[in-house]
DNA sequence: CCTCGGGGTTCCCTCAGGGAACTCGGCCTG
DNA sequence: CAGGCCGAGTTCCCTGAGGGAACCCCGAGG
């Protein structure tokens, strides 16, 4: 956990870091999307601690990106994303495709996602919603919106 | 900083964290992003400590996302994105839609986005780079590629 | 009644973040 | 040319989060 609290500032990154930001965040998310659903099984796969799985997992739940279901007569739960959850998987497939352009080995991606629609390996692109030609980093004006207040990150 | 090294796993996100996965580090990017370019001006917008900061920003450098370069003949720096970084920057854009999204609150999103081509405010909207239909989690299957390695975060 | 296995909880140790003070190296001013 | 200033770090101490391993709880099954 960053000690600092993220969340209070009027910074939409901010405060999306304020609920994926910490360390391992990402991750788990990104096993539950995967379909690694149960503790054990996501304890495993990443070899994170126990105790800090727990506190992310319980993070994630209470921000309801993440609902947590028994799925057994015995104390036995599984994590399943909410719609919301699902959304901040857009910002790890946008991961995902930065690491596999800058940061993949020789083999190539370690992942490969298919796209439904076309059935094609594919990879995200960012467009504007408005004109549906590119949006990128270059291509926009940073300007303070209406819940704006100066001091602390938001305004550029 | 993770304790753990996500660098070794054969995952592109965990990669992707490796470079902007420490807390501040986003929000450094961000700042450098709208033209806070030196240390000064990030630290006082942050609030960030003076150490991590410089911590956070020679990572960024080693990673080639920022540049530091001299601005006068006195020892003075700024810091400016590469094009590697600004790639990164999509990252950025996509967390702040989720924040304008899910977590702004009544008086509306802190910043706006226009988009230099449409001259609208807008908001990135996530492609398809193969048929350009709308591409989310729910829209792929996730496979292994060529550069997975059985154990750690990166296959299905 | 004992065991098993999932899902945590507890405890201790180390190391990263916060914060404030200190340093360094050139211009600038008197 | 001594002193001050200002940007850009560096150092130091203190606290608290992450790692790791052991322990616990609870219901099912033998």
């Amino acid at each position: 956990m960053q000690r600092t609290d993220f969340s209070a500032m009027a910074c939409s990154i901010a405060r999306t870091l304020d609920v994926i930001g910490e360390p391992w965040s990402p991750l788990v998310l990104r096993d539950v999307w995967v379909g690694l659903s149960r503790f054990e099984q996501i304890q495993a796969d990443l070899g994170i601690s126990r105790k800090v799985l727990t506190e992310r997992l319980n993070h994630l739940v209470e921000h309801g990106v993440v609902e947590r279901r028994p799925y057994d007569r015995r104390p036995r739960y599984e994590y399943v994303l909410t719609s919301k959850g699902a959304e901040l998987v857009d910002l790890l497939m946008v991961m995902a495709g930065w690491g596999d352009r800058w940061r993949a080995d020789e083999a190539g991606p370690p992942t490969l996602y298919r796209h439904h629609a076309c059935g094609e390996i594919s990879r995200v692109d960012l467009r504007c919603d408005h004109c549906g030609s590119p949006m990128h980093a270059t291509d926009v004006d940073v300007l303070p919106g209406p819940g704006a207040r100066r001091s602390s990150p938001g305004t550029g």
